[in-house]
DNA sequence: TTTGAAACAACTTCGTT
DNA sequence: AACGAAGTTGTTTCAAA
């Protein structure tokens, strides 16, 4: 893979805070042509640096008004990637990572309500997991979005 | 705000998916026209159901190699808001939570190293934080990016 | 609210430097 | 690697239904 330059940092800066900035809008803000910056980000994106665009979306307006990070517990056994196989079958679960130490399981979760996020902490327990603890989130602070 | 129906939430699954998809893929997608298809999407940015487009960039690839979510315990008379300002002008976070109950504060960092993650934690820890518990991330599963 | 058409703007490719 | 030009495609607005 290629070094990434200045300009190259210039652009994922501009593309993360408007993921659907024209290309002539970015080449004059980062001093190239339309077809160079067309080729810098078309190379970005092929060397995988840039993974996807997306649109952000407020889920609280759509009715998903409950976000919480479970920790998770599991037998002895469980080998890290049935975690977060078994995590990532669950429609609630946004993301979950696997942790160096306790517990085994981060997981981040989006429920309608509370009745919803206990039905899906209940579902998280199946399985092997051996015990879980629950944060509801009240606030965030996010850098992006 | 007007209500969403299934062709609104088809385009923002669709943009969610692609945020750089045209408008006349999206109106080919949902069945409608270029025009009322644009219509639409700009209605949901206007109602605030679509924050933002952001390109999504694998920080592995650029070098930020690790990634770790802090809890932070705080002296009891911190108001919450003080404690994500205080997150937030920590470069390295890339989001910071509010919790109901113990701890106060789920930290999600951006690490180069993990020489440099020692560092952004005794950051964290300055200021009226009375412990961090840190977890290193080994693995994840992100449901979109 | 949707459509179709028209004017405008942006994208993408290609030959050149 | 970048540029500029040319052909293609997409965007945005507007009158009509």
């Amino acid at each position: 893979m290629e070094a990434i330059d200045s300009i190259d940092q210039n652009l994922l800066r501009l593309l993360q805070a408007d993921g659907r900035a024209t290309y002539s809008e970015l080449a004059g803000r980062v001093g190239l042509s339309v077809a160079a910056t067309k080729r810098r980000i078309d190379r970005l994106c092929a060397a995988g640096v840039i993974t996807g665009f997306t649109a952000l979306v407020d889920q609280t307006k759509l009715g998903w008004a409950v976000e919480a990070f479970t920790e998770v517990r599991y037998v002895g056994t469980t080998p890290p990637e049935d975690m977060l196989r078994a995590m990532s079958e669950i429609p609630e679960v946004a993301a979950a990572y696997t942790i160096a130490g306790d517990p085994d399981v981060l997981v981040k979760l989006r429920a309608r309500d509370n009745r919803h996020l206990q039905n899906v902490i209940e579902r998280l327990r199946r399985g092997r997991a051996t015990g879980t603890k629950s944060m509801i989130v009240l606030d965030a602070y996010r850098r992006e979005g």
